[in-house]
DNA sequence: ACTACTATTAGGACCTAGTCACAAAATCGG
DNA sequence: CCGATTTTGTGACTAGGTCCTAATAGTAGT
């Protein structure tokens, strides 16, 4: 039975694993042992108890929380959008953003508002950068509001879509970019929209 | 004494809200109050205990966890860097990502991974990208790893570095960028590194 | 078959951080 | 000073354990 002990203790590492909020008794239950004996695997892989566990993924998660968020499917939010012809959205710069040293905002963040919302404006299934030419004009710091406008030029010799994307804070021009864009069904600039909105 | 209690439930909900690891005990010793009368206010206030409140963190974190991914000082893993020549850094392609319909690799994140990588080789306190010319030239698939290089070119007529970054999954090349970096110490290219490591 | 050994199960005492219900004491406002 | 509100104390009970001791099962070696 000692090989049966050994695979339980495997798979009871990997259970707790990918559960942490599971208890003993539903381990027991789970693997046919007593409590007993899921007590003393635990003890010999030094599995801390239920609520250690819970206590510690509690804790990582909110050291991590204020740092770490998620990056949605389009970066920043859109507040306005006619496919294929323009789009605006806007992009809060948090600390999360910015280089710790001297709170500037890291350029990746703002291409990706950019490239994200350039994808947004095309009104296809499938859109992709391809190529882009950037600037990035002024710095953007923490707290700054920045507000991305693209605008579709139309289409290039290789059925590539451009998209011009300027975005500011308040007056003044932080980031331009030129954006060339696949897309698996081209269309016509001024083409009709077709009721494909998502 | 109305007005303490009142006073007493805001900052109670306030302390907790900022730390739900407290327990009644610290809570009446925090407040001079006995125990009772912390869980009577946790009652009126409708604030779970101790141990539902760690968990529901912790539930929280655990369902965000899969696809929130805190992003780093360097997006990918810095594998090899000398400093104002060359880096490399490995990403790989996860399930967060990508567009979830096609699996193809978000362009942002690309980009994010050379950008990072043009800022990191560049041995100056004070980096920023202002100009890039960016190309993607194959579809990255969720599970790919790719591998970023970046070499510095030299320093153009306005002070700006020029570095070239070449992202490739395999022998393939999918990504190239040229980044135009400012740096506020001007270094000549084939200049001595300083001990400025960090 | 007996012994040695590991593995498993059982039980009881204790712990923490609570819950709920009831009663008693303190305090405040009019 | 009185009544209402607020606070405190007490006792019984809970989940999900720890720690320790002890009994039982199963298997291998001689």
């Amino acid at each position: 039975m000692r090989r049966n002990k050994r695979e339980r203790q495997r798979l009871l590492r990997e259970t707790i694993e990918e559960n942490p909020f599971i208890t003993d008794e539903e381990l027991a239950e789970k693997f046919s042992v007593s409590i007993q004996t899921i007590r003393l695997d635990r003890l010999e892989l030094s599995i801390p108890e239920l609520r250690e566990r819970i206590k510690s993924v509690a804790e990582k998660s909110f050291a991590d929380q204020v740092k770490s968020l998620p990056i949605e499917e389009v970066i920043g939010e859109i507040i306005d959008i006619q496919l294929d012809d323009s789009a605006i959205s806007i992009f809060d710069v948090k600390k999360e953003h910015v280089f710790k040293r001297n709170k500037i905002a890291r350029g990746h963040h703002l291409f990706a508002q950019a490239n994200s919302l350039a994808v947004a404006v095309i009104n296809d299934e499938l859109a992709l950068t391809t190529k882009a030419m950037i600037r990035f004009t002024r710095q953007v710091k923490e707290n700054e509001r920045v507000v991305a406008k693209a605008k579709v030029k139309g289409t290039n010799e290789n059925g590539r879509t451009i998209v011009e994307v300027n975005s500011y804070v308040g007056q003044e021009l932080v980031f331009s970019g030129e954006f060339e864009m696949y897309r698996s069904n081209i269309v016509k600039k001024d083409g009709v929209k077709d009721e494909n909105s998502n």
